[in-house]
DNA sequence: TAGGGCTACTTCCATC
DNA sequence: GATGGAAGTAGCCCTA
């Protein structure tokens, strides 16, 4: 049927433009919910640094916890702890 | 009000989660779409840089002609215009 | 031989040191060069444009002027030229 | 005097190639001394993160630290503590 | 081809 | 208000 591509590339782009408004929105959410956090006092960065780690598999907490171990035996090889 | 700062802790962390979650679903819906999209034998990239476009302020899109029309002159100076 | 791994670590440090700082100092340069570009009346964003395209391969020049004309396409299509 | 500019636009243009040539040559190097040491059995992920460590100022250390201990003090408020 | 690392760009924020 | 610096984001590339 003609006009077929026409319609299907106006709808691709209304799709995502309107899913892209709303990311957006959320996005701005998150920015107001940290601000709010911040504005009680909390350290914005460790409350992200926190919920990474709340999101974190199995595999990604094993393989931090991994890396954070290496760290600390090379800082103690090389003379840097502390 | 004692439990306070934790009863906030909580909220806002929880807040975040949830808002995250959302926006990943979103970015997840925009891939779906491009995929689709590109199924339908469309060039995203080309997608990408229309919805761009169809997002610039006035102001952007005076600079984005200036800056392509400044690149022609210097491509055109130097002799590398094709 | 016994030490080994620790004089590894240590040598494999200092020589990414080394060329990181070589590295920052080169990106140092680069940044100076474009300001004094700038300050000669340069638009800088399209002088990188430029520089990149120069560095193009064919594919990537190819692939480039396909996006360009598919853009071109859709915009018709849409009925967003102009 | 003539011809100046476009004199000085193919001099910013070789110079900022001849840097991005031997700063792109230096990232090569890094990667390599990367390879190496992973090949020698070496955490890249900790050598780096150790290399970022031993760049910071004692004022980011003092940041780093603080978001830590915060982080901790999240953890466990919030009774995620391992 | 899906994911992760790297780079460049953009945006936001703090500082002056 | 401008300037620099940090964080977030997107695109690119390469590996697994």
């Amino acid at each position: 049927m003609a006009g077929n591509a026409e319609a299907h590339l106006s709808s691709f782009i209304s799709r995502v433009e309107r899913l892209e408004e709303e990311r957006k929105g959320l996005s701005d959410d998150i920015k107001d919910v940290y601000a709010e956090a911040k504005s009680n006092g909390f350290n914005v960065k460790a409350l992200k640094a926190l919920i990474r780690r709340k999101a974190e598999t199995a595999q990604q907490r094993e393989a931090r916890l991994q890396v954070e171990s290496d760290l600390d035996l090379y800082l103690s090889k090389t003379g840097l702890l502390d």
